[in-house]
RNA sequence: AACGCGGAUGGGUUUGUCGCUGUUUUUACGAACAGAGGAAAGUCCGGGCAUCGCAGAGUACCAUGCUUCCUAACGGGAAGGCAUUUUGACGGAGGACAAAAUGACAGAAAGUGCCACAGAAAACUACCGCCACAAUUCGUUGUGGUAAGGGUGAAAACGGGAGGUAAGAGCUCACGGAUGCAGUAGGCAACUACUGUAUCGGGUAAACCUCAUGGGAUGAAAAGCCAAAUAAACCGAGGUUCGAGGGUGACUCGCCCAAGCUCGGAGGGUAGGCCGAUAGAGGUAAAUGGCGACAUUUGCCCCAGAUAAAUGACAAACAUCCACUUGUUGGAUACAGAACCCGGCUUAUAAAUUCGCGUUACAA
């Protein structure tokens, strides 16, 4: 599954402030993530509706910043924003199967901290070491709670 | 021909793989079709649309400023007038003609202010000079007159000539120039030409100001609809007292109004969703009218509609240009991304094409 759908974007104003309170960040070269964990759904409530949105709900979320202090112009910051959100598509997979082993959901907030352009040959590597180290906090956390 | 400067046109094409947004279609998987710009930009003007207010008057404030026309409207555009500059051709010169560019292009004769440096003085001006008178130690000194001459400056009291005078001065005269007013002729008008008459007042209004004309505020995060949560905050009618306070988004006058109470109504509204919101002062072709901006008629076309915000990524081929080590070579392909919608303005813009000007070289 390669798409990308509105699903998968990070929209609501306030699960936004809810991650940027969180303060959980990865800093890795270009990129500033920050993330919120979802507690995991272990039982079905009793609400019909709030079930039927929670299945329907996609595994991560994600939304990605280029600031407008870094790059000036509107074309600037919309290319890099595609060339991140093409990365990304092409490789958050194994992202996707450790959330569903996991049972968790997560929203991502990906800002690009650097003041010059790049290609997608330069982006597409870090994006892959990015959700590797990912990969490796949601383990360590979920060990936490599980002692 | 090359280079430079300034304008106009212009804004690469195709295939494959994986995606995004919308519409249509399908039980579903999916499929088909469409998907940034000339400036989408700056947010500088003008509208449409919407809400609030609507009781007006005056002042203030802001904008505009040759004329006529175009337009939904404009501070935009078209045509014209005038001024300045440049170029060309005519001429001995004065001059006047043509073309192009530029112009916040109403008023400086209502008032106030300002005019660097230099200069005596930048507007009730006398430094040198010239002239008269007085004094004199005969070197000059003082008082007054004088804008013809010198010097300063971007600019020095209309120009140079004759008369005149103590010396001079539009003081007088002829010629010429400028400005106001009146008339005649042409033009819709700005204005132009001529005649008469009065005057000779330096510049600056992108200094205050004066005059004329126009201007309600807000802005899609507006407004409307549905509506978890939450709260009793809401609306309509009646009606008493007070005139404190509030509203009429600057001020003054003027005008209007509350709460408590009674009766009636069942709504109000955050998250979220829908709508606003994409068929329009729309494009395009032809004909007709007009110098033109533009208008009218007819035919054809439907051409983004997102909302933490789609329109992409990768791979390859071609096209155009540049470079050299000339080949299965290496580079380059601008400015820039819709956010309610239109009309303008301003600014940015590679290659290529094209127009004008300048420089250089060659030929005749």
């Amino acid at each position: 599954m390669l798409k990308f759908s509105k699903k998968e974007r990070l929209c609501s104003k306030i699960v936004i402030e809810e991650v940027l309170a969180n303060k959980k960040t990865i800093y890795y070269q270009p990129f500033k993530l920050m993330y919120l964990i979802h507690k995991p759904v272990e039982s079905i409530s009793t609400d019909f509706n709030s079930n039927i949105e929670q299945v329907e709900e996609a595994w991560a979320k994600i939304a990605i910043v280029v600031p407008k202090r870094l790059f000036k112009r509107a074309v600037d910051r919309n290319a890099l924003k595609r060339i991140i959100r093409e990365s990304y598509r092409l490789n958050k997979e194994i992202l996707i199967e450790h959330l569903a082993q996991h049972n968790c959901h997560i929203s991502l907030f990906l800002i690009y901290t650097d003041k010059n352009k790049a290609d997608f040959q330069f982006i597409e590597p870090k994006i892959k070491v990015l959700l590797q180290q990912l990969i490796k906090r949601i383990n360590f956390e979920s060990n936490q709670n599980n002692n």
